[in-house]
DNA sequence: CATTCTCTTGAATGGCAATCAAGGAGAATT
DNA sequence: AATTCTCCTTGATTGCCATTCAAGAGAATG
């Protein structure tokens, strides 16, 4: 609860320039969106964006937590037949925000804030699928080893546009082995 | 054999900026190295590069191509007790020019010249690896799958910064299945 | 009513890739 | 020898972009 009408008139227009930039980073993205189109569709100035944010990879942030929290909420929704489909879903839905990855990954370099998220983001992705191979058995002295080659393909799969069924079949022999 | 004197000088010059960039790209990476501060290395001023080269992107790919060149032919001499061997001898090759790796994976977007250089040199990597997995007895409906797996794999390593014993298992894991 | 705090903006600033416009130097042609 | 032509080089400029500066407006507070 804010402690005053200011403090929460400022997360409502924080939350206005989110929502514009969300829509933009992924249709267009980051790096096709100047500032000042962004403050455009957020109808304010651009150095109100800077009133409110340190820089444009702070608006990236934001973007990705937001994102990262509503895909994780449908996560946890949805019930998966076997550690195949899993992944699959799973690429899915990075691909629906596919340009925010790539991103990522080149940010990552030059931007604290998000090689800090990034590191995060592997850190929860990893602990999960750990978990989730856990319970197929895998043995533990591979299992970092095969946490790691299973989000790396999954990331490859995501910068090298790849056919349908490959894709299908590296999710399924990461599953299953080989 | 050039035609001409021209032609020679031509050659030369653009292998003194090539050699120029190669260094500074190798060293301090493609985004962080201005025209400007190619040209002084390169002892010319930053028009001239335009003049031998039609932009930035396509100075990269003239260091990729002598840096491709170079490793393969190293690639060619040394010969590899197991494929756990040949993977990490990879991935320490890529790692001396991680900063082009992930200046390769950047650009591929923005620039069409970097994308064709990237597909090539995939299309290239994956015959060589699918040959010794063949050698290896990997199955061949499996065979796709399983060479991209490795590729994204190494990928991944080089873009992630993973422990050394990590980076051994994760071979070990490419090279002897799951 | 003066002061201060929050918010907003138009106008710089500075870095960069890329282009323009103006030559110079040597080879080929007259 | 003079002229033209082609190759090469460069200083100055353009245009895009993130970010910062300087100047306020308006509400809240003393």
């Amino acid at each position: 609860m804010p402690r005053n009408k200011s403090d929460q008139n400022r997360e409502e227009k924080r939350d206005e320039i989110v929502t514009a930039a969300r829509s933009l980073f992924i249709k267009d993205g980051f790096e096709a969106t100047p500032i000042n189109r962004l403050a455009r569709a957020a109808g304010v100035s651009a150095n109100t964006i800077y009133w409110y944010f340190k820089d444009k990879d702070e608006v990236l942030v934001a973007v990705l937590d937001g994102e990262l929290n509503a895909r994780m909420t449908e996560y946890l929704k949805v019930t998966f037949t076997n550690h195949t489909e899993r992944l699959l879903w799973v690429v899915n839905q990075l691909e629906e925000v596919s340009l925010l990855v790539s991103t990522v990954h080149t940010r990552l370099q030059s931007s604290a804030a998000i090689n800090v998220w990034h590191e995060r983001f592997h850190a929860m992705t990893e602990g999960l699928l750990r978990a989730e191979m856990q319970t197929l058995g895998v043995a533990s002295e591979k299992m970092d080893a095969l946490v790691k080659i299973s989000v790396f393909a999954v990331e490859g799969l995501l910068s090298h546009d790849v056919s349908g069924s490959d894709k299908t079949s590296i999710c399924e022999a990461l599953a299953t082995g080989w």
